[in-house]
DNA sequence: CCGCAACGCAACGGTGCGTTGCAGTTCGAG
DNA sequence: CTCGAACTGCAACGCACCGTTGCGTTGCGG
């Protein structure tokens, strides 16, 4: 460890800041079909040859500018309860996707995450250190009492996080007010278990 | 209404079996950039132009092609019980993405879906219709007493199809044999209430 | 026989891909 | 400062596909 204080110089062309800047900004004023290399080379004032000498492709490129520029972090709440730490999660998340800036990158993320091949890796290595960044949250809540330490909290975060996706990606349905917390209560209590204490056996 | 015997034969070329046919095929073994519109008319025995002069664009083919072959149709379970019809749907729906010739054009279809613009509307109208078919499953589930009339039916859908899809396309997870029945449960009761039960109050 | 609708054909300009060869530049080590 | 390696710019190429156009052909019904 003596001359490794910056790792990260060597690996790159000296305009990567430039190059990755302009590859988000593309993507998120023309959409994944108008980010082209020609055009970011362009936007980022580079020859194009450079941008080929350092990504194979377009998804690797999108991929390494993903990445870099952290747009996809979020903060892991703490509210002192598993609901509201579930809800709040939530509605960063949803806040992610309306936003300006970062609502293109995740749609062109995702899509891009569905073929098979190219950016599949991404999605998936993505989503588990985001699995393993979120459990804290049940960890604290298991410590609470708030649940049973053996609960299944990926099925819980896919059944929220399913939730939501599906409905603003695929049903594009406007999504209310108190969506967050409806999600997480569902999740949480069951759709059926209010109704199973109302009528309970009428056989 | 005295010569309407036909009236889907004025509406399209005339090879269009084999154009939707070629579609179809191109998409299942070269995936969704991989279908040309000039890969389609040289599979199909047809000028590109032809084409053309039906379909503006390669989404609109495409959605013909789906919506003609029926490809994404399935039979609504009546089980006489609300998880049987659910956990059988959902079934149905994890043998669609995994069958041979399935696979590919859901993924295809569900990935265009999720650009803003093109094929937006083809999600969002298929989703819909296939929520109305699914309305029965409710309707009986309530005049069964297994449900109350007022649960969020389309809340409790999403909560399974969006889980399922979350994990398939995203998470890219094997999905394990059980999975389906877990949900539909997750859904149903809650991950939460079973806990709920068993630790009701600490503080 | 006529007219219409659909089709085939050949070619066009355009865009983006990914590659190549060569020459120029940057930068750090010695 | 010098030198070499690494990096870059530039110009051009072949390729695939796009979407369009004009014109001639086919086939069928009235």
């Amino acid at each position: 460890m003596s001359m490794e204080s910056q790792p990260e110089s060597s690996r790159g062309p000296r305009a990567a800041e430039a190059i990755f800047q302009a590859t988000l900004r593309l993507l998120m004023e023309r959409g994944y079909p108008g980010l082209t290399i020609e055009g970011v080379a362009e936007l980022a004032g580079v020859n194009k040859t450079t941008i080929y000498r350092w990504w194979p492709c377009k998804a690797a490129l999108l991929q390494a500018a993903v990445l870099h520029a952290r747009i996809l972090d979020f903060d892991i709440p703490d509210t002192g309860c598993l609901r509201e730490d579930l809800i709040t999660l939530l509605k960063t998340v949803m806040g992610m996707l309306h936003g300006e800036d970062t609502g293109p990158v995740v749609r062109a993320v995702l899509r891009v995450a569905i073929s098979e091949d190219e950016l599949a890796d991404l999605s998936r290595n993505f989503l588990a250190d985001r699995l393993r960044r979120e459990a804290p949250i049940f960890t604290r809540a298991a410590a609470r009492g708030e649940m049973a330490p053996d609960m299944d909290t990926t099925l819980l975060v896919d059944l929220i996080g399913g939730a939501f996706w599906f409905r603003a990606l695929f049903r594009q349905l406007g999504l209310e007010a108190d969506f967050a917390q409806r999600v997480v209560d569902a999740a949480l209590n069951g759709l059926g278990a209010g109704t199973a204490q109302l009528i309970p056996r009428t056989g």
